[in-house]
DNA sequence: CATGAATGAGTTTTCATTCAT
DNA sequence: GATGAATGAAAACTCATTCAT
């Protein structure tokens, strides 16, 4: 962005979508303040005016990521009939997700990765409408014998794990290639949708009676 | 583990151990030498002196892991018969070095979230290893029309993908659980081994003609 | 006091005794602009509008307590017939003067512990008014061989000095209550009024001859 | 003190020694640990290496004045044997604390004046050894007839109070000499044995029969 | 090898003060 | 007069790294 669009934008705004790169880039403890006011081109002390300690920013632009991601996905669900467009719009909704924000894979990963330690509550609490969501495909689907038995949980995290693994890797992959030379290991289209339509497929197949 | 059985390992081992736990725990960034240091009872410049800065240290913590992993796993997928096999050796296998290695994940996870910005070549290296494994066995199982089509890589992430999910989402679903009161979050028998079993299952179905 | 009593007090008494209080409790580095603000339900931007930076700030309140003090002081001493009564005057008006702005002596001992760094030459010339009404006691009794000689600086100090203390130990005090168990510590009654009557008995016997 | 005789000291006496004289010239809130270090010839980091943060460097200067100076004062007048003697001890042995630590007023009229605010612990009960030992002259001199009545509390706070203020007004007096011209404010010798010989005669002629 | 002390460059956070409206 | 936002300089505290012994 150049500066002009940036000023469009109040001081919040741009502050948070400055905060997500950064944490997404370096995690909370890797961001620096520094950085993400300079990124937001705003005066340091306006992050701290505005909303508060680094700890009180993650959560914030956690939450904002959070939140509607929690809704659609209740939605989407909601609008589908059987069990199976059920989960069907499960996966496309997170993928969507995921396609909106890449930024939320690593930020993910590596909040799992240290036990939540920066988690904070209010996305904890988003975090449950969607394993609820999860867990009521799948008992229905069962009902109906069209699902085989599944804990929801390892479904959800099937689903999100592949799905986090295959964005969030994609660097890493690229300097193996660098490395390698012999083979071509990205197969996906720039945007990710040709994979994601792998693991839509796989998960019905694994799932489906 | 007590001082006494600390002192029986040489420093260099301890420095290792330790280091590998506050990694785990906190990221290349969030974890201190200092930390670290104090783990492994020993003087923090003795950790300048045997191995060297933090970036030094964690590349040698990560590849001690990685090495032994690449290559159990080639000798079992090697071992077994029919592609099924093969495909069951090498969940096994992944699931096995997970189990030794509980630290693993949240540090794979991390890296892959920052773009692999810490991670060594060696590794890397024996990444590719592991690719390699995987691709021939799919393609083996293609051929003698036992397996769909699917892109290795696609399978291996999500293999890898949603193992690592499981074991750390642990801390989060617990504070999960305490917050919600209302379900059991938590399938697995302690050591993961119960949801594992699930992954297998779940991947054979998914990929099996 | 509640919002509605507040609003009936100009924006300028709001700010000046909300900035005594908080002067009064933290001192002139540890007052928070902020705060005053705050709980003189101001905007932050009139008090630099209205008086003034910090320093102007701390001037006017110390000064707006000073001055009456000290032609009450004189006028009063000045009505009392005998040396006696007239140190008496004086021991009473300063009780009284206390009693009334019980966050001067907080003040005052924080003015005189930083060697006066803050203080306003208007509050120095009320000071030498004070002492000079002490001066001309002093010698007055002196010289009817009703008191022994003493130096009208060190009498001052004493009556000052004691009852300060007296007044701004007490948080203190209430501590070493919570700490101690043991004994009672605290003999005046709440309004400091039973020991102030102690230290005039202790003046008066200290000086007669 | 010239840098030479700095290195003599060890780090942390340097440490404590500016941080007595700071804390003493600025209070709690106006003290700068960059100050401080400085002071020391000190790199910053050391006072936390060493002490621990701002907090605990402020109580750990102060417990190592009152430490003692509770311990000289028990000590003195138990040796002394009279009522009136041990009286005398107790004066004479306050007015050399204050002799010797110069610093100590400044810094108890801030405390006080703050509510104790950052008052530590281990210094309260210093302070309760030094009230016990004023209580048992009192209660022994007035056993023995040769005291009035009085609060022992309020003979305390009249001895330190005047002692304190005799000593930290000098600043502001020497001050208005500059102001008026026209009076001698500073009776006392350049050390203050003048004054507190005064203030002996003065308790004394209060406090016996 | 081992240790305690030292260093310097950050990093988060705070705060008095000012500006635009 | 009044307000919310902005600024810049500093303050406390941290941490990887090195040094002297």
């Amino acid at each position: 962005m150049k500066a002009q669009e940036l000023k469009k934008q109040s001081s919040v705004e741009r502050i948070l979508s400055a905060a997500l790169e950064i944490f997404a880039d370096s995690g909370f403890e890797g961001a620096r303040i520094d950085e993400i006011a300079a990124r937001a081109a705003v005066n340091k002390a306006m992050i701290y005016y505005h909303i508060g300690d680094k700890r009180a920013l993650y959560a914030r632009v956690l939450h904002d990521v959070f939140s509607d991601t929690a809704t659609r996905l209740t939605q989407r669900v909601a609008r589908a009939q059987t069990p199976v467009k059920k989960l069907k719009a499960y996966i496309r909704s997170m993928a969507a997700t995921f396609e909106q924000h890449p930024l939320l894979p690593p930020i993910l990963m590596r909040e799992f990765a240290s036990g939540g330690r920066n988690f904070p509550e209010t996305v904890a609490e988003d975090m449950l409408r969607i394993l609820d969501t999860v867990s009521s495909i799948v008992k229905q689907g069962h009902k109906k014998k069209v699902f085989i038995h599944v804990h929801p949980l390892v479904l959800h995290l099937m689903v999100v794990g592949t799905m986090t693994y295959i964005r969030s890797t994609r660097p890493v992959r690229q300097r193996l290639v660098d490395i390698a030379e012999k083979e071509v290991l990205l197969p996906e289209s720039e945007d990710g949708s040709a994979p994601l339509a792998d693991v839509e497929k796989l998960v019905l197949r694994a799932i489906k009676r």
